[in-house]
DNA sequence: TACTTGGCATAACTGAAGGTTGTGGCTTTG
DNA sequence: CAAAGCCACAACCTTCAGTTATGCCAAGTA
């Protein structure tokens, strides 16, 4: 089995139809029939059954399809991996990091980095913490940062900082007095609240905590980010579990915050690939954000 | 990254040389040495640095060594399976089963099958535990006999026969009148015994169990196959764990056995794809281990 | 029914990729 | 110093994946 059927497979699979894949392939409609039927022949058997002009998957066919599509996906991320390795120390500092910290933290200590390093090129992605192992490890990406990052199977993970889960609210909600005490998680029962959708090490965690409430929180809305959910709970629409960085955003106008009384700290962590070494960039980088941060 | 390229370096990689990846390939070696200048070409960053005439992988091919092994891998596995699918049907009973049942109990039964379906092509494998579930998923085979066979992810698992583990010992250990007795667990500890290399679910049951004697019991020699085991305890070498097929697989003449009490029962079980069901003759031939395990 | 449309197969042709043999330079080895 | 092993280069050849052009078939549509 030639990859080049493999991939002819794959496409004739996706796209339903052989000139789709032709055009997915980027090759002319008889090539791909053609070469379609050189694979069959190879195989001995047919992985397209032809019912009036269109082609229908056998049997045989949907048994191999899991496999070809996951040969199809590592060969991806070979590419991929090739590509980046090829451009390495074209770019001595490629981060990534959750979509909070992209606005909360990353930019200002990228401009602090300037001062030092001015003629540096910085690339910045804002990825969830899962695709970011993806990112580090196909050398897309060399740090990454991220709340609570459990130390992954192959990445280093170095601490910055530690926080309080904080709970924001809308203008108003709590008297003046009691922001600076902390909320004991119990007083979250019933209340109405903004769900963050599980994907995140820090939101698993609140998540399971939450869940233990009796009675429950209501939770009409959920969201990816913890940024959507600062801007529904400064629109009113409920109480919400964030991250400091994420309630102190707008320096504390739009909405109330206050800790929550817990055990468990927020944990900005850098996460790296443990086989190369960080350059200096790369520290003074590190150095920046952890400062930052523990303001 | 071409396919071609991938196999090319990963025949470098297990050869050593480009003239050895050549052969492996079918090629001559200046097709091969193009090749390769083709793919570093493309990738922008040297596989191999030529020192002193000889190719040495830099430090990027190491970081690709395991991605393209793996997809190498799957691309075998693909082929294995693709090639058994073509001659599917062609052979209506494919068994493969442990070594020990191989001698004592599946040979029998193909005899057996045989008055029924005097016609009928078998194949026989012997093949150990895990390497069984992968020739089953790839079709290689139809049926697996396995002892305590633990319900892998995707095969259906029938159990055949419910029969004791089984102690055996040189001729003369013990007392003839005893040989009917279940020996205690405990009456093991500091007995000089034969191992079985765990690799079998039966096996590493049997050697947790016996990890908590103390004294512990002495194993000199550990083997792969319960009939190695056998020779040795036939040789005086000392005791040893056994199916009740391997132990009575003389009748009983070169060793002595003797039932190990023990909550745990040895079951004989059949397993095969849940997708594909049994033909007639399949049927047939466990039916016909059904009845000659029971003896 | 007649016309259009979308999808697959066939035919004839073309170019590049992948193969070959032959050769030469460079090491290591006895 | 000769021999052997390994890699790279050159010139040439074959094969095969790709192209365009065309035809057939089924299904939708006026």
């Amino acid at each position: 089995m030639r990859l080049r059927y493999i991939e002819l497979f794959h496409a004739v699979l996706t796209t339903g139809s052989l000139t789709g894949a032709a055009n997915l392939l980027n090759i002319s409609q008889p090539a791909a029939s053609k070469a379609l039927q050189q694979a069959e022949q190879q195989l001995g058997f047919a992985l397209f059954s032809r019912v009036r002009g269109r082609l229908q998957p056998t049997e045989q066919a949907l048994l191999l399809r899991q496999r070809i599509e996951k040969i199809i996906q590592e060969l991806n991320e070979l590419q991929r991996l090739t590509a980046n390795m090829s451009l390495t120390d074209s770019c001595p500092l490629r981060v990534t990091c959750t979509p909070a910290l992209a606005e909360a933290l990353v930019p200002n200590a990228i401009t602090s980095l300037r001062k030092t390093f001015p003629a540096t090129t910085v690339e910045l992605f804002t990825q969830h913490s899962a695709v970011m192992y993806e990112s580090l490890m196909l050398h897309e990406t060399d740090i990454g940062l991220t709340l609570q990052g459990t130390g992954r199977q192959n990445l280093s993970r170095e601490p910055l900082c530690r926080g309080q889960v904080m709970v924001i609210a809308p203008p108003g909600w709590w008297p003046v007095t009691e922001l600076k005490r902390p909320l004991p998680i119990a007083a979250l029962a019933g209340q109405p609240m903004i769900g963050i959708a599980v994907q995140d090490a820090l939101g698993s965690m609140l998540q399971s905590h939450l869940a233990q409430l009796a009675p429950a929180p209501r939770t009409s809305v959920r969201v990816q980010t913890y940024q959507l959910a600062h801007a529904l709970v400064a629109q009113g629409e409920g109480l919400a579990l964030v991250d400091p960085f994420t309630a102190r955003r707008d320096g504390g106008k739009a909405v109330q915050m206050r800790p929550l009384d817990l055990r468990i700290d927020v944990v900005l962590c850098a996460i790296y690939r443990p086989d190369s070494p960080l350059n200096a960039v790369q520290k003074r980088f590190l150095s920046l954000v952890r400062q930052l941060a523990q303001r």
